[in-house]
DNA sequence: CCGATATAGTATAAGCTTGAACTATCTTGA
DNA sequence: TCAAGATAGTTCAAGCTTATACTATATCGG
């Protein structure tokens, strides 16, 4: 049995940190690119798999449902960003891929992403940050483990 | 300058942490009370306020807008849970307070809150927490100084 | 092959959250 | 005193998110 009252101090620090956090990049994202962190979380995604993914891939790999990404799919079209085509192999499927100028407007922004990360987080050295990194995975699998039933 | 590489995974493993969490106990909320987690949020606030909180604090508490108090306080005054009474020091305020209903149906379901977590994070031992809750209290720190330009 | 089952994406309603505008009421300082 | 500015709470529109139901299409076992 763990330390029950720990457990949920490091539950409401955690909870207050990413509030903190996501209120600064949404004003990054609105007030510099006029766009929105979820759509942000949505072409990082397709960053990384340049040959797209379908719409449920997207989502697994958020952690949200599917009508998540169809409702943000829209906007990011209209913001030219992404496109969808067909999927070959199942016609029930869509592949969502960035377009070159999505591609390159996300270059930009991750990299101004980034750099407000390091300055929000500056009070941290690498070691801390390290140890932060690899209890956060450790917590991150004990969550999973007591959540699966697998 | 700090590892912005090593910042920005600590950021994802934060999200991913509280995305899987705050599914758990959504789903706890749901279930076992016909409720939400914003409205037990707001319970504990008044839970650790016996004398009630006029809405602004309990908005500064949160790190919510005034507004989104407005809108939960409506559910949880059906629920039975609140009550608003006059300020009688400032006419534009409210007091809200919980119940003799909602005290004892906070208590209940935050043992059970607290329980829950405890399962979710029973990977890691008492040392593991404590150096979590410490790094992330500095961590909070530090995106507050980063913030605030006081 | 075919029926049962699973999966992809969409649609919809409900709830949360923000940001901005608004009214009513303090508070402050000349 | 009183005008200017701050603050309390509400309202509203826009956007995100979930859960659920639905259609279309795949897949799989017999």
């Amino acid at each position: 049995m763990t330390d029950t009252r720990t457990a949920l101090q490091v539950w409401l620090e955690i909870l207050s940190c990413r509030k903190r956090v996501e209120a600064q990049l949404r004003g990054l994202m609105r007030d510099r690119y006029d766009s929105t962190l979820p759509r942000f979380d949505v072409a990082a995604a397709l960053y990384r798999h340049p040959d797209g993914l379908p719409m449920s891939e997207i989502a697994r790999h958020l952690m949200v449902t599917k009508g998540n990404i169809t409702a943000i799919a829209a906007p990011l079209e209209a913001e030219g960003i992404i496109e969808r085509v067909a999927n070959t192999h199942d016609r029930r499927s869509q592949i969502m891929r960035l377009t070159p100028y999505g591609r390159r407007a996300f270059a930009a922004r991750a990299r101004v992403h980034e750099r407000w990360i390091g300055e929000l987080f500056a009070d941290l050295d690498a070691d801390e940050l390290a140890t932060l990194a690899r209890l956060l995975t450790k917590l991150n699998g004990s969550v999973d483990r007591a959540t699966d039933p697998s």
